[in-house]
DNA sequence: AATCAATTTCCACATGATGGGAATCGCCGG
DNA sequence: CCGGCGATTCCCATCATGTGGAAATTGATT
């Protein structure tokens, strides 16, 4: 299959732009591109409003690309379907909810939740987390196959922690991760699964670690099971197949 | 300024998708743009993951889209900045709050926090309000120049309403909405202005009418106030101008 | 088996993207 | 006020790259 060019590029940039706002040379420097090519480029998504500029020279995500991420079709997107699940999970667990997908080796964060009461109320939407660091990887990585899991840890540095990992989100149903991903926060994760029994997306409880103590936490890894699993059953539920999102 | 087709193209199947997903000649045909250009373009978006397609051949918006809109400029972006505080007023008023950006005469729904309470947690994150028909658009249009709001209304069907309104959330800082939007729900919005006083952003809190009764909520208008007013100093204490997101 | 719509493959054409070079802008230091 | 320098924009010749018509293929429906 043949793909276009300048398509791709653009999308390179947009990248970049989301990873650190910087201004044209730097941008083109990292998408290994000559100037003038990628002023062109910039230009044209500022010009849709993809892309913002401020009055340095530094460009932004813009709008569009911000209302691209609508809720257009309700009802079969997992994201819309999950979304009234997780307000309700928490309302019963007073700790904000995340729900992360999937891709190229990374966790996208979906849809989040706060809690009221969030001490660090910290947005996370479209944060990518690796599925090798902590909680959510390991909920998914439990239900894949080996040989996906395999794939995965080819080349990762420490294959052995991962292993134990998954093996105990198996053994639990849920994974813990404690400041793995960010200091001083903690997450619980739940594989939410297709009629294969396959995760295809984690749903999670994260608040501040002092928040978690040891033992304490039953009754919220009770309730994040029992709504991933509501979620997937929902999500089975709906006629026709449909994509992951 | 000269700006590239194919990338143009590729924003406006985008946009075509995230309006509604669909398979290829029907969005060739909304794109108006020969089938095998549209299936070329569709192919490179899918092989970026910015569009996904389930085994009916339905293009969805995909995780790449998704992880752009990330907060990788925590600090800098309204977005960002505005979160905690929205989280807080939540905690306050125990109702859901929202934050829009004007856009080409749209109000594009930037950031979203729910209350665990919601009857109906709905999920408005990249949905694009008009400005002309209730209450965010009223609240930021009341601190624009007569010369930007005569510029929307032009054309518009009801002008002498929307001038009402302007008027009403002038005089009252704040501008409620019942049922304009979505049938139940109602809303009171806040500008947040730069230093000129210049509306750049709308807050708002909404949740279902009848949780809204008149006169019983001036505890909330005074909330959503004072809220939007620490936001917009925060915005305008920033070191160095930026962009709103 | 026949029909029809949707999608993919193929390919000749030329348009539209490209990028080098030069001009311009904007800022800073002398 | 004047160079100097990096960043950005303008210009334009070149041709790689994107384009879209036509035909083949797939796949669902009757």
């Amino acid at each position: 299959m043949t793909t276009v060019q300048s398509v791709v590029r653009s999308m390179t940039l947009l990248e970049q732009v989301a990873h650190r706002p910087r201004g044209l040379v730097e941008l083109a420097d990292a998408a290994k591109l000559p100037t003038t090519t990628t002023a062109r480029l910039l230009a044209t998504l500022e010009d849709l409003h993809a892309l913002r500029r401020d009055d340095e020279g530094i460009y932004r995500i813009g709008p569009t690309i911000i209302s691209l991420v609508s809720t257009g079709d309700v009802g079969s997107s997992l994201r819309a379907l999950a979304h009234p699940h997780m307000v309700e999970l928490v309302g019963a667990v007073d700790e904000a909810v995340g729900l992360s997908i999937p891709v190229d080796g990374v966790a996208v964060t979906i849809a989040q939740v706060d809690a009221p009461r969030a001490v660090k109320a910290e947005d996370w939407y479209g944060t990518r987390w690796s599925l090798l660091g902590g909680g959510t990887g390991y909920a998914l990585m439990a239900t894949w196959s080996q040989s996906e899991v395999d794939e995965l840890l080819d080349g990762s540095s420490d294959p052995g922690r991962v292993r134990d990992g998954i093996a105990a989100a198996r053994a639990a149903g849920v994974s813990w991760s404690h400041g793995d991903y960010v200091d001083e926060l903690s997450s619980v994760a739940a594989a939410i699964v297709d009629d294969s029994g396959r995760g295809i997306a984690a749903l999670y409880v994260y608040g501040p670690s002092y928040r978690f103590p040891d033992g304490a936490t039953h009754e919220t890894e009770r309730r994040l099971v029992e709504m991933a699993r509501r979620i997937s059953h929902a999500w089975n539920a709906r006629t026709g197949r449909t994509v992951v999102q």
